[in-house]
DNA sequence: TTTCATGTTCAGCA
DNA sequence: GTGCTGAACATGAA
């Protein structure tokens, strides 16, 4: 049977961080002796004969992420992975590579690494330069300063979770870590940023952080995120973990958000 | 059977 | 130019 280290969820920046790990750790720097690869829908913009011919006999080495991309050097090519809505990494144990695997890498000690996918909604390709592959997107969120956080938002009008979720403006942050990081930091996601005062932005950023960290310590495993987060209460009558009250359900940029409606008060 | 989903991109509009 | 909405992508769950 298959590993599946982790449960499968969206990935998000700590899932990708979790998956840039787990490459480090399991992956050996060995040559790719055999690739298989999956639906030609996830190399589109690529192809999976680049892709082939830029890992096959060739070592990884150098494994990087931006935001919820990662990049994962061979050579003088960086082979780059977009999970998508439901992408993921397997290590399959059992010598053969999962129904879904989308692109299936067999290194000469034995070892296999698969990215897998059933919606395809993620994407592969071959790069030569990570840096300007990013370069469009915002500054990976996690690390960046309260200073240079709030100067991205004050650029862009709108509801700050629009903002959050926007890759041009940060690169990184997903749906459920924006809930998450507006509910701790008792800022409602739908004010326009133009309304929010910067000790607001302030402490958006604090509390991403913290929920970004934490989601990377846990292992982007949620069984283990404290248990006073949003997070485990996102349903219909869930309540707020501090007040009690009954969650709000609305749509912000589009994406289903939870608030509580005593505590994210909209300006 | 129908609706919805945590990501991203794009066309069409205000 | 900016921001918003809805559709599209493909599949499974409710």
């Amino acid at each position: 049977m298959m590993a599946r280290v982790l449960a499968r969820r969206v990935p998000e920046l700590p899932e990708v961080e979790t998956m840039r790990r787990m490459w480090l750790a399991r992956v050996p720097r060995r040559d790719v002796v055999e690739v298989r690869t999956g639906p030609r829908y996830l190399f589109r913009g690529s192809s999976a004969g680049k892709v082939r011919a830029a890992v096959l006999g060739q070592a990884p080495s150098d494994v990087v992420r931006h935001g919820k991309l990662m990049f994962v050097r061979f050579g003088s090519n960086w082979l780059l992975l977009h999970f998508g809505m439901e992408g993921w990494l397997a290590f399959p144990e059992d010598g053969r590579f999962p129904r879904d695997t989308g692109l299936g890498l067999h290194f000469r000690d034995g070892t296999r690494v698969a990215y897998t996918s059933q919606r395809l909604l993620g994407r592969i390709a071959v790069v030569t330069d990570p840096e300007e592959y990013v370069r469009d997107l915002g500054p990976d969120v996690l690390g960046l300063s309260a200073k240079a956080f709030v100067a991205r938002l004050r650029a862009r009008r709108g509801p700050l979770k629009a903002r959050l979720l926007d890759q041009h403006v940060l690169a990184g942050v997903g749906n459920l870590y924006a809930d998450e990081a507006c509910f701790q930091a008792r800022v409602h996601p739908a004010a326009a940023t133009e309304r929010l005062a910067d000790a607001d932005l302030r402490r958006v950023h604090t509390a991403l952080q913290r929920v970004l960290r934490k989601g990377i310590a846990a292992h982007a495993d949620d069984k283990d995120y404290p248990g006073n987060w949003l997070w485990h209460r996102r349903e219909a009558g869930g309540t707020c973990p501090r007040c009690g009250a009954v969650l709000r359900f609305t749509r912000v940029g589009g994406r289903g958000t939870w608030t509580c409606p005593g505590e994210q008060v909209r300006p």
